[in-house]
DNA sequence: CTCATGTCAGAACGACTGAGATGG
DNA sequence: CCCATCTCAGTCTTTCTGACATGA
């Protein structure tokens, strides 16, 4: 499908637009994912735990935007893989507080850069301004302040 | 979950962003569609039949994105409730010609209003010379000209 | 024989729901 | 008792695969 093919009607239409230029990162992004096996909540995840430190489940669920449940099998297999690690809550042994390891930070840090990669190749018709711009309307969609 | 407390890493990447606000254009459109009790695919078979006239099945699929098995149901369905036609095209016994009725008219172009108010409750941060800036910038990226 | 077209059943994936166990 | 946290099983929706029948 060519997308230059498609009805004015859709072709117009924002969210339409938008639905296919996010489709097309998708698959860009999942390529990348693939060649670590990762899904896009395990990345969400390791990125969130990364940044702010660790985190129990609800609070990780909250900043990654990832159901609960899904946030359990997640960590489950990061786990396993030795790139987080669970541990109580000494305050509140409901808690899992969930960290991230060497091992984790280290295999992030060599997966941005492939991923840099994508979102250039994803992104290569704008110039940096545009770039720019681009995520500056974006954001401004959802109600962001510039700048944040 | 609140955009502004992702972090940094996934607020910064365009595939991310782009996917939420995308995600956010689904959830508008979605309830504007189910007031039709429509499906996205049902949209777009109408928008595509409405302006390229009777087509095939296979040609449906290749304007308008969809899967050619998912057509088949989209279709049926249509069909069931009077908004399009399918004839045995005579030049051509396998394919199917299916053609917009003046029911399928009337109730896409009514559908039309509600979807742009919706469309403009989505964009409403935004002015109209950043709207026309989006579009172009997402064309862009999908390697569409400028001005198609 | 080959290829195109349409049809069907179901797999795969992601997002979500509801209920239960444990503990505050 | 009520609420929060985690876990699990499974639903729901959309998208995609593979096989098949028909006909060019």
């Amino acid at each position: 499908m060519h997308v230059e093919n498609a009805p004015k009607r859709l072709r117009s239409l924002p969210t339409w637009l938008l639905g296919q230029v996010s489709m097309e990162g998708r698959r860009i992004v999942g390529e990348v994912l693939a060649e670590k096996g990762w899904s896009r909540g395990q990345y969400a995840s390791l990125a969130s735990l990364d940044e702010f430190g660790p985190l129990s489940q609800t609070a990780l669920s909250d900043r990654s935007g990832l159901d609960p449940s899904d946030v359990v099998r997640w960590i489950d297999q990061l786990a396993e893989d030795g790139l987080v690690e669970r541990t109580q809550d000494p305050d509140d042994r409901r808690r899992n507080l969930v960290s991230i390891t060497g091992a984790g930070r280290a295999e992030l840090e060599a997966f941005d850069v492939r991923l840099a990669s994508a979102q250039d190749e994803f992104l290569r018709a704008l110039s940096a301004a545009e770039r720019r711009e681009l995520m500056l309307l974006l954001g401004r969609v959802l109600g962001l302040e510039p700048g944040s």
